[in-house]
RNA sequence: GCCGCUAUCGUCUAGGGGACUAGGACGCCGCCCUCUCACGGCGGAAACCCGGGUUCGAAUCCCGGUAGCGGUACCA
């Protein structure tokens, strides 16, 4: 088995992109076949090398690594010319001048459910002859049969008149050159399909087999695009997201390993994956559902891991001791800032905090806190816990009237890790200069 | 317009003629846990697009309608 992955070089790695490359690399690993990476770049306007290069980076962040390539289209171009010349030559094609109008002339003369059909003019661009009887079919591997009529398709131009091959061309014979004999690819190119498969017939080759993949949409409905928040891998990438759990929830977009199962590891994913059993109906991204997941995956990592994945995203590797405190409240590896930065920068400035938790009653609560801690040993979180709890005892209260003060003066905010966790990573000094600071204030 | 694809809770889905008072997950609501926020636990509201057929029996099969999406380039 040989499949194969073929983006265009936009530069960004759409999230509708990334589950086409997702379920060829799923369906190459478990079936230990090859997973190729082709470019398509028959504009070649677009394949700048910055722009493949993003795409390879997202790929690989994604860790779904390929097999061969990236083969560029462009560099097949010998043969897609050689194409054009044995369909010229067997009769298959011919020139023709025809333009846009011209096929709309021809339709208003024959019904708009007639495909065009040109003379040759022994010069302009290369058309197809489409036959006029019959349908072409196809066996999808997710849609089913697929069947349409030939009478309604226009003779196809295949190259422009320079010679330069058009997209569906370059696709069959790049396909039937590669050896590829799956294509996995998004439900958009359902009607090119046919289109290929009359190039591929007309070329006297034996087409791969199809599987198309139901489209991807915003939460409205529409198209993903940027105003839906993330709508590209990139965007994944910075707003937190593990690879992992990109992975789990892209797999379950449109497939179903039809049990309960939500959280598969990408092990079951490969040996469970089944296109038959791909949805043929198009699917919502939703993040939320995603950012549930990656909380998922953020618990089950190792402390170590966690610390490793942190530094990666903020480019600093002293997060290991606030990740110890704050790992089970985490959603995304963005999210650790907002609460634990406090730890490195000092509190935040919310106003509504201390108008709330540092009034007359929360200062004479700090100052106690204050000398219960100055004298404590040792200094770590049971007794740091038996210290405030003392204090919490001595002047019945609630508990949350003796921490919210606390928290506040240490973090400026009235949400952060535990609090005797976070008093004991912040150690002896940081902590009574804090309470100091907040009773100056 | 024409050609094609699709249709189960708000969302992702299970369902392959009787096991369906339609199951799970996210989200939402309530309760519990609790130093905040989370995590976790328990409970709840919430769906078969409409109309015909086939059948003893339809979410499931067929046809029609409607809706959504895609394609309809000398773009990819």
């Amino acid at each position: 088995m040989r499949v194969r992955f073929a983006p265009s070089p936009t530069g960004s790695l759409h999230i509708g992109g990334a589950r086409t490359a997702l379920f060829n690399w799923l369906l190459a690993r478990g079936a230990g076949g090859r997973f190729v990476l082709r470019i398509e770049d028959t504009d070649l306007k677009r394949s700048t090398a910055e722009n493949v290069e993003q795409i390879l980076d997202a790929l690989r962040w994604l860790e779904l690594d390929w097999d061969e390539g990236p083969v560029f289209q462009s560099s097949l171009e010998e043969r897609h010319r050689e194409a054009v010349k044995t369909l010229l030559e067997g009769g298959r094609a011919y020139r023709s001048n025809a333009t846009a109008e011209d096929v709309a002339a021809f339709k208003r003369r024959h019904g708009d459910d007639r495909g065009f059909r040109g003379e040759d003019e022994g010069e302009g661009a290369i058309r197809l002859r489409v036959p006029d009887d019959g349908d072409t079919a196809f066996e999808d591997l997710v849609v089913g049969e697929v069947r349409s009529p030939n009478r309604a398709m226009d003779d196809l131009v295949v190259a422009r008149a320079d010679g330069t091959p058009l997209y569906n061309l370059a696709v069959a014979v790049d396909d039937l050159d590669l050896e590829i004999t799956h294509v996995i690819r998004g439900n958009d190119h359902l009607t090119n399909t046919a289109k290929q498969l009359l190039i591929i017939e007309a070329l006297g080759a034996t087409a791969p087999r199809y599987a198309h993949l139901p489209l991807l949409h915003g939460p409205d409905g529409k198209k993903l695009s940027k105003r839906h928040g993330a709508a590209s891998v990139q965007e994944l990438r910075a707003a937190g997201y593990l690879p992992a759990a990109v992975r789990n929830y892209l797999a379950l977009l449109g497939w179903g390993a039809g049990d309960d199962e939500t959280i598969l590891s990408t092990q079951e994913l490969i040996r469970r994956f089944d296109i038959a059993r791909v949805q043929r109906n198009p699917a919502q991204f939703d993040e939320q559902k995603l950012r549930w997941m990656n909380g998922r995956y953020m618990r089950e990592l190792s402390l170590e891991e966690l610390t490793a994945a942190l530094a990666d995203f903020y480019g600093r590797d002293d997060l290991g001791p606030a990740a110890a405190i704050s790992a089970e409240k985490l959603q995304t590896l963005a999210e650790f800032w907002p609460l634990c930065g406090f730890i490195y920068d000092g509190p935040v400035d919310d106003p509504a905090a201390r108008e709330r938790w540092l009034g007359a009653e929360g200062r004479e609560v700090l100052v106690e806190i204050r000398d219960a801690l100055a004298s404590m040993e040792p200094f770590d979180e049971p007794s740091i816990e038996a210290a405030l709890g003392a204090v919490v005892e001595r002047r019945g209260l609630k508990p949350r009237d003796v921490y919210q003060p606390l928290r506040v003066a240490l973090a400026g905010r009235p949400v952060s890790p535990g609090i005797f966790e976070t008093v004991a990573v912040l150690g002896r000094d940081a902590v009574l200069a804090r309470i100091q600071a907040a009773l100056n204030l």
